[in-house]
DNA sequence: CGCGGCTTTGATGTTCATCAAGTAAAGTGG
DNA sequence: CCACTTTACTTGATGAACATCAAAGCCGCG
């Protein structure tokens, strides 16, 4: 936890909070609140209440839910300006998803009654979170959509695509989830997200050690992503 | 189309547009169009430039986004209060879906300028325009967590229900969709639909008469939903 | 009345989940 | 720090769920 008044230089306040003037800066400042976390905490818990508006400063999150069956499943995969904890914020009383780490992670926190207090006051705040919010929401149901018309090894290919290109930047990295949060996220079982790691394995298009991945034939890849 | 000022007695007003006062509902009603489509009709085109903000005033839409392999997949089947155009709207500057028509409806049309400039005007207008649009994009977003989980037989059983419990409200309806769309909509084959549909049948869960459709058990209907 | 789209059913094969069984890795308590 | 337990990972075999292909009847519409 940490309230000095470092909001001038955070990277995130010209997206989430452009247009605000000195006066509302020092005040969100003041009473901004940030919390570090380690890979795996839990940073949201489905059913807690919503007091908060919580954005992701630096890190990696899972979003999902526990069904009635006690099986979890992955709504999204975020990283910072992806997440904010904005889908039911603005029309629920209580969170339907939970939010944990899945690398160490630095959220920053308002009170929910100041951004409603804000968006109210300050016009160009309110258009700023509807943009943030429409973002959010419409790459989630996109990604959705996408995953859903692929077949196995095609969801496969994608969500390591996902990682190579917009988490990490780079075709060698470390899975940050495991086998079984892959299949969570993509709609299938755990032995068959590995038996699929395998057969790109074999097939010479990603080599594989333990956590780390390096995608060799990235252009295959992507031709499965697409395709399959 | 309808320019008269008949918003003050409209049903979507308090919903939509509670907290104007007199002069921000005169300019809206003045400025507000009323299109009315008939079923089938084209009412929002993928590809197309997002100018307007448009929200059902009655009817039934989908909306469906048509892939690289030129197949449709159906995001979500709307009745009034559920859609405005929000996906996109404020993130966009086209539209990634399109919407059409599954019953006669009438839309209501305002400059997109117009909303954003009294979102920016007025706060309590801003808060709500959060909170429909959060409530949107959340149950698209749960709805399609819920049907991705089930088997065929539930989601067939799911979206009987939801015609006969959210759209209608009885058990003896008429389909608005073709077998195809609802296949596109729950992500599995016409034939499959028709199968399933079929097995319902001689399961003595629902009648079938073309299109319209009549729930006899609604509980194993019911059973079907959660379990499958 | 004939054409194209929607619907229906059956037969077939593929994709995928489930079950089983074993190895490796990682956390836990003495 | 080591034995112990648990959790993650891996592979194979099997069957169920589902898509695909094929063929025919139906209905609305020009």
């Amino acid at each position: 936890m940490n309230n000095s008044c470092n909001c001038i230089s955070c990277d995130l306040k010209d997206i989430f909070f452009e247009h605000l003037n000195e006066g509302e800066i020092h005040k969100m400042c003041s009473e901004k609140k940030e919390h570090n976390y380690s890979k795996g905490d839990v940073i949201i818990e489905q059913g807690e209440e919503i007091k908060e508006f919580t954005y992701l400063k630096s890190g990696l999150v899972k979003l999902f839910r526990i069904e009635s069956d006690g099986k979890e499943q992955i709504i999204s995969i975020s990283k910072p300006m992806d997440f904010v904890s904005l889908l039911s914020v603005f029309s629920e009383k209580t969170y339907n998803y939970s939010v944990t780490a899945l690398e160490d992670s630095t959220t920053c926190v308002l009170e929910l009654e100041m951004v409603r207090k804000m968006t109210g006051e300050n016009g160009i705040f309110a258009l700023n979170i509807l943009e943030k919010m429409s973002k959010a929401s419409d790459s989630i149901i996109m990604g959705m959509l996408k995953i859903r018309q692929k077949h196995l090894r095609g969801r496969i290919a994608f969500i390591l695509l996902y990682f190579a290109e917009t988490v990490y930047g780079t075709n060698d990295f470390d899975l940050p989830v495991s086998r079984k949060e892959i299949a969570e996220y993509i709609g299938m079982t755990t032995e068959n997200v590995i038996r699929i790691l395998s057969e790109f394995r074999t097939d010479k298009i990603i080599k594989i050690f333990g956590k780390t991945i390096e995608i060799i034939d990235i252009d295959r890849l992507k031709m499965i992503s697409e395709k399959g």
